[in-house]
DNA sequence: CGTTCTTACGTGTGTCGTAACGATC
DNA sequence: GATCGTTACGACACACGTAAGAACG
């Protein structure tokens, strides 16, 4: 068996089963991936695509056991090749990190800018994506990295690394009633229409089983994947936003805000990365510096674990 | 990089460094091992090997960490391979058990035969060792399953699976004055020398603690590996015996037993296997047969778990 | 001086690329 | 008929083996 039968089983799978464009992309003749494909068949004794005609369209059973694999074979050999970078030379690579919104306009920001300090040459990628993505991403090592607060924790391929916990906040525009009351409960917040994240998203789960466990409807007229927009239609007066704290905004001078922290349960924000992943200097650095900026933060927005 | 240069590293490292020894188990010349070793150096441009002149004689810090990856490389193609082997013929190959001597003398023989009953053509092969042992060849890929209740939660590279929970007894002649005790306290136990399992062996560590924490000394006269050295110094009256329940043999006439798991903690015995591990199908059937027949011992002396 | 690792060099296997064929849309 | 996958064949690269050289005990 060779790597590069793998590399070309598992580079088909991503240009989802077209050999053409997976031997473009590997800088190889068509030939040479068919050639591959065939070799790997013919050594295991099993058909590992599901063939109409000539074009394959698919896996068989065998197929996929065989990719799952091949991918953690080829993970592997990446960290082999990352090790020897790393010695060859510490400062130079790149930084593919995967996040949400969220994290990516809200937390972010003053890690990247400090990565990029202390390695100017290291390329940041961003890549931004839905948590369900980011764990797929991450899995199929198309990410170094992946941040965010759903997801993470389920999947055994992943390992991961609690950063910190947050909550929420109600945002409204300075003349709302909600404002004003002593103390909020989470019937007050059935009462007025609601604006906030979308299912998948930022602690949107718990929030929902927060209100069925109470045995309440909260009427949300609109969700949506990122917190901008969610201030976007506050402002519209379509409702009252539902956010994450730590994404409240100090340059939101129309916009009021209350903790509602004591409503709903706590989330928490892991990064993680593929199990057994060797983890170059700087992309450990970047995990220390995204964990001292947490636990700089005291603010009330990030709110360090334990 | 090539699958081969790594199969070379390890080889190499599993052969105590000596490049001949690894070249001969690999059936090739020195030479080609040797080339093996120099391109992977060259192309991670870092040395793996602390060199004596021209004698290799350890693994640098950079060769720990390319040798723990080529590890697990080289494990999924093993996955791989044996996704083929069970499509072409599911009921052949070979199954490698690591187990202690309390598992392969009291507890595996049922399943043993069951399972060479169903697969006749499968050869089954026990390796017996320390239950540290048993981490490390399973972690190398040396063994399939292995089998005992230290040390194999510890370890983050394997899969492990809770089987049964066991506890001890007290062993001794027919004349012994604790036989005949109403209940048997800790302190009763450490008015006689015993005669006990090794350090690292069969719950040893547990046993010792229960004492500590009880503020007592038990006065330990003989310890051994296996069960039935300590019930051969029991009979020759050395002490009395604290063996695991179910390495009681019904065929030991002369030996009075009394359930002694008032005292101490209840141990698990487990089944681990190196994570993400393809288990061809008749390694998975063992260890359904090996719960089945947990299940199924209703006298006391393997239990359920929960 | 025997053993062991390394390097040099020739041979043969095997991989890639060109190109013709076959199949699908 | 254009695109895409498969097969055939030739060229070239490269891995292995032989053999000589170097370094240790």
């Amino acid at each position: 068996m060779e790597l590069r039968q793998l590399q070309s089983l598992i580079k088909l799978i991503d240009c989802d089963f077209s050999v053409s464009k997976a031997a473009e992309e590997m800088f190889v003749v068509q030939s040479a991936v068919c050639q591959h494909l065939k070799k790997l068949e013919d050594e295991l004794g099993a058909d590992l695509f599901v063939r109409k005609g000539k074009r394959l369209t698919g896996l068989t059973a065998i197929g996929e056991q065989v990719a799952s694999h091949a991918r953690s074979t080829l993970a592997s050999v990446n960290s082999i090749q990352a090790i020897g970078r790393d010695h060859i030379n510490r400062n130079d690579g790149s930084l593919r990190i995967g996040c949400t919104h969220t994290q990516a306009r809200y937390v972010l920001p003053p890690v990247i800018k400090a990565i990029n300090h202390i390695y100017p040459k290291v390329e940041v990628q961003i890549h931004q994506g839905t948590p369900k993505q980011l764990v797929q991403w991450a899995t199929n090592d198309e990410l170094d990295l992946s941040i965010c607060t759903e997801a993470l924790a389920e999947s055994s391929q992943l390992t991961n690394i609690p950063c910190y916990k947050w909550n929420r906040s109600l945002i409204t525009l300075a003349d709302h009633p909600l404002i004003e009351l002593e103390s909020i409960a989470l019937d007050d917040l059935c009462r007025y229409p609601l604006v906030t994240y979308v299912h998948g998203f930022t602690g949107r789960g718990s929030f929902s089983q927060t209100f069925t466990a109470a045995g309440l409807e909260p009427h949300v007229v609109l969700s949506a994947a990122d917190t901008d927009i969610i201030k976007t239609y506050v402002r519209e007066r379509m409702g009252i936003g539902i956010i994450a704290s730590m994404a409240l905004d100090f340059g939101d001078d129309d916009i009021c805000s209350r903790d509602v922290s004591h409503l709903f349960p706590w989330e928490i924000t892991r990064i993680a990365y593929l199990n057994g992943k060797y983890l170059r200097q700087y992309e450990q650095r970047f995990i220390d510096l995204f964990l001292d900026t947490v636990a700089a933060a005291e603010d009330g927005k990030l709110h360090r674990l334990q």
